[in-house]
Parts: C-alpha cells; sequence; structure tokens
DNA sequence: CACTCGCAACCTGCATACAGATGCCGTTCC
DNA sequence: GGAACGGCATCTGTATGCAGGTTGCGAGTG
C-alpha cells in the first residue's frame, strides 16, 4: 500500500492495483455498463501504460468475476443471467443475515454505539428525501454491519458480492416511499443487534436484502 | 474450454488457465506448502512458458486467494493466520448450513436419491477403514449438496472458499474414528434433507463443519 | 436480392528485452 | 568486534514486437 502510493508520485503512469480499483469503480458506479466490452488498447492508452499491466488488472478483474473472459475476446463487463443474479441476491441475503447475527453476538460495545448512531443520523436524511446522501450512509451502515461479525472471510465475501450487486441495484432508493422502509428495516436491525438478539438480527437482515432485491431485480428486469 | 483443449496439442507450452489450475491443484493437494515462494522464473520454466503467463497465472490465483502478492516480492502460497484461519472455517460451516437448508428445500428426487446412494456406498469404506477413498467419497458428497443448493453464486463461494481450505485439512480423516462420525453426521444430513426438513439439514451440516474444524485446526497449529 | 466465401484489419496471447527495486554480503569505519 | 554503508546479484514490473485467431466487410455467385 505505502509502497505503490510512493510510486503514483514516481511513475506517470499507473499501477496494476490503482487500474484494478479504477476500473471496479467505473463498473460498480456504472460508469461502463455490463455487456460493455474493455479493449486492452484503448484502456491502456487511457492509462498510460503498455498493455501487460492492462491484461493482468483484467485478469484480475476477471477472478473477481466484475468481467467476463474468454480466450481471443475482449473482456466484457459481466452481464449476468437472470437466474445467476437472482442467486447473487439471494447469496446476499444470506450473507448479511449472517453478519447481522454474528453482529448482535460479537459487536463491541463501540460498535454498537456507533451503529446506532449512524442509523439515528441517517433519519433526517429520509425526512430529506436524500437520497444520495442516503445510499451513502446505506452503504456505511452495512460496512458496519459486515465488520461487527468479526469474520474476516466472510467479510471478503460479503464485499465481493455487494461489489459485484453493485450495477444492479444503483436506482434502488429512488423507488417511492424506499427510504421510510429502508430506514424502519435498519431500525429492527439495529435495534435486535443492541439486544443481542442474533436470531432476529439474523432474520431483519435477511428480509431487508430480499425485499430489496426484489425491487431491484423488477427494475433490472425492466431494462434500467 | 474447447479452444484451450484445440491449444494444447498444437502449442508446446502451457495456457494460463492450465497454469492456473496446475498450481491451484498443488497447492490443495499440499505439493506445494504454505509460505513457499513461487519465483515466477522457476516456474516459467517449468511449465515451459515466459515469464509473462505465469504472472498472470499468479495474479489470478493471487485474487482466489491461493497465493500472496505484495510489490516487488514473490508470491507466496498462502500462509493464513490463525484468526483468519477459523474465520474460513466459521464461513465455511455457515455456507454448508446453507447448502444443506437449501438443497432439503430445493433438490430433485433424482438429486436427493443420487445423494443418497452416494452416502449409504459410503458406508463399506467406513467399514474397511479406507480413508483415501472416504475422503473422495466426502468431496463428492459435499459437492452434491453443493449443487442441490441451487444457487450458483453460493457454489462458487463455497467452492473457492473448501479450495482454500484444502491444504489445512488434509490430515483430517487420520483421526481415530473420525471415519465412522464423518458418516453419521452425513446420515443426519442426509435424512433431513430427504425428509425435506431445511432447518434440521441447515444445523446437521453447520455442525458436522464445525465440528471438523475444531479438529483440523488443532492439527493445523500442532504443525502438520 | 440474398447468401457465401475469402480477405484484411484488428485484437488477443505470448516471448523477449529492459528498467527499477530489493536483499544479501563483503568491506569499512567506529 | 559490531554496525553501517555500498555494490552486486537477482527478481519483479513494464514495454514492445510478433504470431495466431476472430470479426466484419466486400466481392462474387446462385
Amino acid at each position: 500500500m505505502k509502497q505503490v502510493r510512493r510510486r503514483e508520485v514516481i511513475r506517470t503512469g499507473t499501477t496494476v492495483e490503482q487500474m484494478v480499483r479504477a476500473i471496479a469503480d467505473m463498473i460498480v458506479t456504472g460508469a461502463i455498463l455490463p455487456g460493455e466490452k474493455l479493449d486492452e488498447i484503448t484502456l491502456a492508452s487511457r492509462f498510460e501504460v503498455s498493455r501487460t499491466p492492462v491484461r493482468e488488472a483484467l485478469r484480475e478483474l476477471g477472478a473477481m468475476g466484475l468481467v467476463g473472459r474468454e480466450p481471443n475476446r475482449s473482456a466484457v463487463v459481466t452481464n449476468v443471467t437472470g437466474t445467476y443474479l437472482h442467486s447473487m441476491f439471494e447469496a446476499m441475503a444470506e450473507l448479511e443475515g449472517i453478519c447481522a447475527r454474528l453482529s448482535a453476538e460479537r459487536m463491541t460495545v463501540d460498535e454498537r454505539r456507533a451503529l446506532e448512531l449512524e442509523h439515528r443520523g441517517s433519519m433526517r436524511l429520509v425526512h430529506a428525501g436524500a437520497e444520495e446522501d442516503y445510499a451513502a450512509h446505506n452503504t456505511e451502515f452495512h460496512t458496519r454491519l459486515y465488520r461487527g461479525a468479526h469474520n474476516d472471510h466472510v467479510f471478503e465475501m460479503v464485499t465481493q458480492t455487494r461489489a459485484r450487486l453493485a450495477p444492479f441495484r444503483r436506482a434502488q432508493f429512488r423507488l417511492p416511499g424506499r427510504l421510510a422502509k429502508s430506514y424502519e428495516e435498519h431500525d429492527q436491525i439495529v435495534t435486535a443487534i443492541i439486544r443481542a438478539d442474533a436470531v432476529a438480527a439474523g432474520q431483519a437482515a435477511y428480509s431487508h436484502v430480499a425485499i430489496v432485491s426484489d425491487a431491484s431485480a423488477v427494475f433490472a428486469a425492466a431494462g434500467e
């Protein structure tokens, strides 16, 4: 990490790690859309490096599942099938459930307090209808759950799954009334965690994500 | 896939995909031990290719979590810390639980029958004390559970986690009485799945893996 | 007019060459 | 005698060139 940063200054180009992050960002934020081709030469000139590091970055993104690769073809931003998308949403709900359950059992006092504060603070965003800000809060909120589970491998899995799902849930908070509903569901999760009620926390988190998945599935199917 | 195979004949060297598989195999079977360095030049000469495809293979293995990489250092077979190892075993138990639960709900009649047959057939291996064969059966048995969940993303996660855990659970069936115990636990899982009792299946699978994890953790700590 | 075959441009896969970084070891100085 | 510094060997990171595969377009034919 530190070395990478040092290089950032020295070299005119970009390191592979930076490219991976940059491209992954473009994918999850929607700057590049699913199905779009990622031409090595184009990317190389764009990042001002040769094709070699670009290839390595693409291979890593492929292993992460963000782009698909097949022999002698351009890498393409993964455009998952409906059934696979569904399996990811379902898996996400399971993972969230696990995280909430473990969080209820394992979060430190500080973590519980921080989660509650984060949650309470989001109420004004709901009232203001600040979708963008609420989305940011939402990410933070869920990340706290993932960390609170105190299980690094689960954290990796859930983080990676979320990244792969990101392109398909962007418009989520635009649905009317979704903000208030999300807040309420968060509230149930937080309450259960504060009470150290693992089962309730797990179920609340599972439903929360499962509901979101339904809404987004509709959106995705609608061709967003 | 097909194209790769065609090339296998034409070119003297090896493709990146083949190398990834080969190296991953060496790691999970213990041919290369955790902590061992993977020198690019050595691997290149060993596979009769240049360093470029080796680098790509190593990067992919890095993304899979099988090898660790840091700037300007050789890739090393991941030697996970105790706490991370523990988190993987815990995650594995959760994932197995999910698979068994979903299998109980979703397996087709054929899948249930095949699972039961596979299981019943393993009894003679237990009596014979055939550890190697039982290990093979065990892999097949669990793979059936993973597939039976009918969730591709969960399948990917559980498969990848199992691959990363493989180096640490090798000696598992050498423990006295472990074969019989494993069979009995499998029996509970199968029974619950046949009965379509999702909760029981999930719990049985969770305990099954959690128990194994304890035994293996001891082994790993002992320095196997 | 549609369909097929062939060619050409383009792109990926890999090898090789070079630059930069790291670590080790011997030497030197305190 | 020990520690610090410098040089060398080695390995990683990247650029570039070449070979093979794929695609798309155009000409020719039914």
